[in-house]
DNA sequence: CACATAGGATTACATCTGTAATACTTAAAG
DNA sequence: CTTTAAGTATTACAGATGTAATCCTATGTG
């Protein structure tokens, strides 16, 4: 998967709730967080196109449009980078930062203890 | 502050390794890694300085730069933004991405859990 | 059949980015 | 004092991005 601006991600979330789905469905759940223009989101939709981000079949008069790759992994990739590029690619010291700002929540640090376990039972 | 482009990241890296310097001590840490062209980094610079991301004091023919603001601060927001954009701000969903993916060692799991023992002693 | 219309295709356009080249300026060298 | 070189400032230029407007085409409508 090529590079996706934050905008253009914006568009795949609409899409990944649900596809394969036509422009204005599209267009109606982007709208319901913030007002977008019908003219932009198609502009997007044909770069996403051109850059293999999503894929349409033609149906009719109109696409229907679905997203090249799961949510899950571009997500996940895009973190990797992200750790990759500011903290040497360890997960430790981000999750530090977070840990001393104050940002958690008593329910947060019980899922972490949850994962740590799951790992220590899957792995250990 | 205002958006860094990655590039202009890199460079502020190696602002952050010491400052304040001189454009050609941040040419040279940035070409121990890769090749620069002076005259890239020379741009990257004096755009960095009109977003006000680093200032700089003349010092008879050349300047001394600075970081505007702290590297952990940047990472800090810069990773909130994305957990705000791709999981709706939550930590764990990050994490857990990564305890399944087997990306993590026993010594991450061991930080990770003395982590969770400091915010534990510190809340709680 | 003529026309309005819904859809996608093409074009627009300012700003940002990556990557330099060229111009200008002043201190140092001869 | 003139030339040179080191620094910064200005200019260049293609590709990406945000944000649309306009164009073209196949339908549905009267």
């Amino acid at each position: 998967m090529t590079e996706i601006s934050k905008t253009e991600f914006e568009v795949l979330e609409a899409l990944w709730q649900g596809h394969p789905a036509t422009a204005q469905q599209l267009i109606e759940r982007l709208n319901n967080d913030k007002p977008w223009h019908e003219k932009t989101v198609k502009t997007l939709l044909s770069r996403m196109v051109k850059k293999q981000a999503i894929s349409f079949e033609k149906v009719q008069r109109s696409y229907l449009y679905t997203p090249a790759f799961a949510r899950d992994d571009y997500t996940f990739k895009e973190t990797k980078s992200l750790l990759q590029r500011m903290f040497s690619g360890r997960l430790t010291p981000l999750v530090s930062h977070f840990v001393k700002s104050d940002e958690l929540t008593k329910d947060d640090i019980d899922e972490l203890k949850q994962l740590i376990n799951q790992w220590e039972k899957d792995n250990g």
